[in-house]
DNA sequence: TATAATAGTTATATTTTTGTAACCGTTATA
DNA sequence: TATAACGGTTACAAAAATATAACTATTATA
């Protein structure tokens, strides 16, 4: 019982995983440098703070080099900073800058605007259901897959 | 009223988005040889049966090129065939091969092994929601961004 | 029938993602 | 204090995704 509902919940968010693809990852190309990689680290800090490169790593469940590349990218522009930390000089904090901050926002507004043109076929109260739904799925997924 | 709740619906999907990602795309490396990319292919096929090569593009929202290089991969790997259209011999049907549907399959459950270990977590009534939440989104978004 | 439009492929180049090994500096520990 | 462990970077290689132009074959249309 419990099995059949776990495949149910894993057969949907399979499905579902191509779709956000299709409409988030692949129309920031056309309104963004930012890479998809690095929104995602951007989005890790927005909700989390400061975090190390290792933290990082942990969130994305992508190796060490590749967040330095993808950070390093994110500095280039002016996205994030470095920030040593006095007590341990190996770890090094990476926070967003103001820049970061606003240009994400108006990148989820771009995403948002272009999602606008499918949203309105639907009607009030299944704009209602998705929002629930979507809240709900969110929640839960960050409860336990967000870190490691 | 309606702008903050599409506004609510597209943070939403935007948070949503990188945790699906990582938790299966990435995973995607240690158990097959197919592509993410191979994936989407595979699950649309199963959804909507044969496919052209242009609609494929269609509904990955990519270039025509790009489909050529995915679906020769799958070809090789006996995952999909090629069939002609005999009456417009430029159409070129793609159809999934019993393998392609079983290992699509298998993969699903290997995906789904690995989500149980972050499902169990949860208790019944979470699992509940979760399992009724993403249906709902799966089945708007199906609905809304399916196809183009 | 000449022309345009469609479906798909080939070729090419660039960027992004992925992975691994080796390395440096710092901290912890035996 | 010598050694191991940790946090991060550098360097390198390879696979995957992205984009565009040019091309072939076929069908539609004027």
């Amino acid at each position: 019982m419990t099995k059949l509902r776990i495949d149910l919940i894993a057969e949907n968010l399979i499905t579902i995983h191509p779709l956000l693809y299709k409409s988030i990852s692949r129309p920031l190309r056309n309104c963004t440098s930012i890479t998809p990689a690095g929104m995602f680290v951007l989005g890790n800090l927005k909700r989390h703070g400061i975090l190390s490169m290792s933290d990082i790593g942990k969130y994305l469940s992508m190796p060490k080099p590749h967040i330095t590349v993808i950070v390093n990218k994110l500095i280039e522009e002016g996205y994030v900073e470095r920030q040593n930390d006095p007590k341990d000089r190996r770890i090094i904090h990476i926070h967003i800058t103001e820049k970061g901050l606003s240009d994400f926002e108006n990148i989820k507004q771009a995403i948002s605007e272009n999602m606008k043109s499918k949203l309105v076929m639907l009607n009030d109260e299944e704009l209602e259901q998705l929002s629930t739904a979507s809240q709900r799925v969110k929640d839960i997924l960050i409860s336990i897959l967000s870190k490691e």
